[in-house]
DNA sequence: ATAATAGTGACAATCGTTGTCATGATCGAA
DNA sequence: TTCGATCATGACAACGATTGTCACTATTAT
């Protein structure tokens, strides 16, 4: 085997052994320790972070920032990378904040002078826009690594009725609107539940005592419907005009297909839990005449009486 | 030289220079053509897509795909990166759709395989969601390449009003909640418009009469700032709960800072455009009870007459 | 035709790589 | 303490890879 395709397999091979001795390798590659050494030293050089302790039971090993086989990008694959990161950019917080930054300068700063023309170019003229929020989210790292270890969280959480603490075990957290959510069994209410990261207050490992329930196989994709049955449903008619469209698809789009006609309106026909009544009735009145309620009565009864309410807020108050 | 170090620096250089001969190559790197001559093979092997046509003018090519040269990305970086283009994945349009998929699988591909199950366990715990839309976007690439190159463009154009062809000139392009929009002079109005790319139903290099303008320094960042002075200006001063404040950031969030106090709760206090008030009415009206306005009164006059509106028609359908 | 270009094969000179050996240093365990 | 496991380094000869040179072919624009 010609050296350099050595140290490529080598440089693997160290960052799946993470631990190894001189003599391990030599035997793997079939070369003598001596060469190993100097392969070694030479993939130091190139930035593999070894080190190594004498002494038995010593040996190499790879610091915790282990470094990748380099990859060759083409020039639209680096592009297109270069700029899903920088999407990244507006979150201003990330479970991985740091490290998709130095990612980022990094690519920035190995490209060829006129691919980075070419990026400067396109910076400030392609974007995906994501709400500035000034809520905080300091937990997601903890929330993330509880939800892929399969661990039980205690959380302080402000809710509406006030701070409560309460175990939980996270199935993961998604970002929507540029607000952080972290759907989670818990262990006070025996169910899963949506939690608004920017509510938790306070997270840490739970008592040992605390027993982690079987979540293989639920994830994100998935969690919403394994929703308790216990629910009572109510039939949902709605008529849309073009304009309601998006934001239908914005609000509504992954609970219910909206159906979409050739000349741009539409309509909605679905199930919607009763208890959620009042959410709904508060999304159409924010649709104004672009949508109308047709069913059920119950929906179109409590618009009716928000609607009063409202009236008279605001007739009181120009009077 | 070191033969490894010659050929990284060789592929920097063909990179660089795209068209080139043997004997430019050996003279740069001090060494005989016949050298150079392995080493282009062995770069083409190593996947660098190289054309050659011998006779006079002729020489050797890079191919439009370029390959960069190699970079070492740290495990936490992969990760990250991985992330980032994963998030992009739930765009059905893309100005750069396969080059993004491309870069996402080849990063899979070529991670050892222990990172790969990490990425594995973190894939279905991690999204960055967007709604899901059924508009298309035909024409992003085009009008992204417009908007870097300076061109003006021939759109035909589906507004609210019917269809229409006008000539504009692409500021940049950016995704919003899912949707694709276009800031563009537009030679029609003469000033600055932002368009729905959704609405866009065709796109062709506009007549060579059409000079382009002069956008240079006009970007994504600041064109809204370049707003045309002829507006009329009304004081909006509203009191928010603590259940409008995230539905602000997400809609007025950029146009407006949105202050909030210790509570939770906070206000409004803001300049905007007469014209755009029956925008607001409708949105406060969407805020329900978590939000109240104070002024300006032909705000809560329009808000009244909105009310009262929806009211009648969901009251004459119930009877 | 001529000149400019790529492409290939052969061979000897050169240069880099490897294994072996000797030596040293450090550390943990017996 | 001594012993063995481990990393670390230097010297050198044997081996193998790389390089330059040369001779030759093939293609093509002028």
């Amino acid at each position: 085997m010609s050296k350099s395709k050595r140290l490529m397999e080598l440089m693997m091979t160290v960052n799946r052994m993470r631990k190894f001795t001189v003599k391990e390798l030599a035997r793997e590659f079939g070369v003598s320790p001596r060469t190993i050494l100097r392969d070694l030293q030479e993939l130091s050089e190139l930035g593999v972070p070894l080190y190594s302790e004498v002494g038995p039971h010593g040996g190499y090993q790879v610091l915790k920032e282990r470094v990748l086989p380099p990859i060759a990008f083409t020039e639209e694959e680096a592009v297109a990378l270069f700029f899903a990161s920088h999407a990244l950019r507006h979150y201003r917080y990330l479970p991985f904040r740091s490290e998709s930054a130095s990612a980022l300068s990094k690519f920035y700063h190995y490209m060829p002078g006129d691919v980075r023309d070419r990026i400067d170019e396109m910076k400030n003229r392609v974007d995906f826009r994501t709400p500035a929020r000034q809520a905080e989210f300091p937990f997601l790292s903890e929330l993330l690594d509880a939800a892929v270890r399969q661990r039980v969280l205690r959380i302080d959480y402000a809710s509406r009725e006030g701070e409560s603490c309460r175990d939980i075990q996270p199935v993961g957290i998604y970002a929507s609107h540029g607000l952080w959510y972290c759907p989670a069994y818990c262990f006070l209410r025996r169910e899963i539940r949506l939690f608004r990261c920017d509510r938790i207050k306070g997270a840490r490992e739970a008592d040992a005592a605390m027993k982690p329930v079987d979540l293989n196989g639920i994830h994100l994709d998935n969690w919403e419907s394994l929703d308790p049955a216990e629910r009572e449903w109510v039939h949902l008619v709605a008529e849309l005009g073009p304009e309601a469209i998006p934001r239908c698809e914005d609000e509504l789009g992954r609970r219910m297909t909206i159906h979409v006609r050739e000349d741009g309106s539409g309509w909605l026909n679905a199930d919607i839990p009763r208890s959620e009544l009042p959410y709904f009735a508060r999304f159409f009145i924010g649709l104004g005449a672009d949508a109308s309620v047709g069913s059920p009565p119950e929906l179109t009864d409590l618009i009716r009486r928000m609607l009063r309410e409202l009236l008279e807020r605001y007739e009181g108050k120009s009077n």
